[in-house]
DNA sequence: GATATTAGAGACTCTTAATGTCTTTAATAT
DNA sequence: ATATTAAAGACATTAAGAGTCTCTAATATC
């Protein structure tokens, strides 16, 4: 019961990107920056293109940057670009209608809502002010 | 990234204990109603014990029923005793402040306040009722 | 056009956690 | 003493996540 290892480093790859001022990174330097293979890396940054999220470009001088839509890029985007349109709980026992899975799922609603209220934007501005004032972020 | 389906075993298991009329039920019954072997839902009935959400009596005429707090019981407790303390994100990058780990902390404690809000007793009253008028739960 | 570079696709393995079974032991009522 | 029931633990099975490797397609540069 835990979110991917995925949603992490594709969380922290946007918020890098958003941070970046050249107009493209690779795979190969935003693996090195979070010790992952650039080919497993990949596939996360496959997702979050096919979401809109980021775009990628091949080729030489290719890569990624971040989508047009940077501004409004929430949590809850990412978080559903890399894990699918899932839900926490399914009663599986009952088909329809199960009082404990709403009760469930309206608590997840609760969590979804404040994650798709968090911008990335945000907390990549505070990550940056952060580091200024000399605590790496 | 799912509750496991234990927790959705004794979730269950909880709200037909408490609409238990008789003084104990034996996880034979318990099983056959939820069609899972016996010595499966043994081991959550056994979590839910140590949790001391339900008491168990061993030998002849012996079983399971709900605790004296009966009242008070949350799907959060009942989670909680299944899935353990855990968290759904854990940076794993970072090991301390991660801007991104607080975001989704918070998330998810808007979620887990939900559940601890919310009773197993409100929810076997409805089930009950709901039965009543016909409708199977 | 040839070459170097980079993303994308897909098959594959490895690891871990959940799921579920089986057997044995301990406790209790009759 | 016996039947019944929970508890414990070893064990097997399954499913999903994590990660690697290889090959293909697209693009810039020369």
């Amino acid at each position: 019961m835990k979110y991917s290892n995925a949603t992490n480093y594709a969380l922290h790859t946007m918020i890098h990107l958003m941070l970046q001022r050249e107009s493209t990174v690779g795979v190969q330097e935003l693996a090195e920056m979070q010790h992952l293979s650039p080919t497993y890396l990949s596939k996360i940054l496959t997702k979050l293109t096919k979401a809109g999220l980021i775009e990628s470009t091949p080729g030489a001088k290719g890569g990624y940057k971040i989508s047009r839509t940077k501004d409004e890029i929430s949590f809850l985007d990412v978080i559903h670009a890399i894990e699918g349109d899932t839900n926490l709980f399914d009663c599986s026992i009952h088909h329809e209608g199960c009082l404990i899975e709403n009760v469930m799922r309206q608590a997840e609603e609760n969590m979804k809502e404040e994650l798709a209220s968090k911008l990335l934007i945000d907390i990549a501005k505070e990550a940056e002010a952060k580091r200024e004032t000399g605590k790496l972020s």
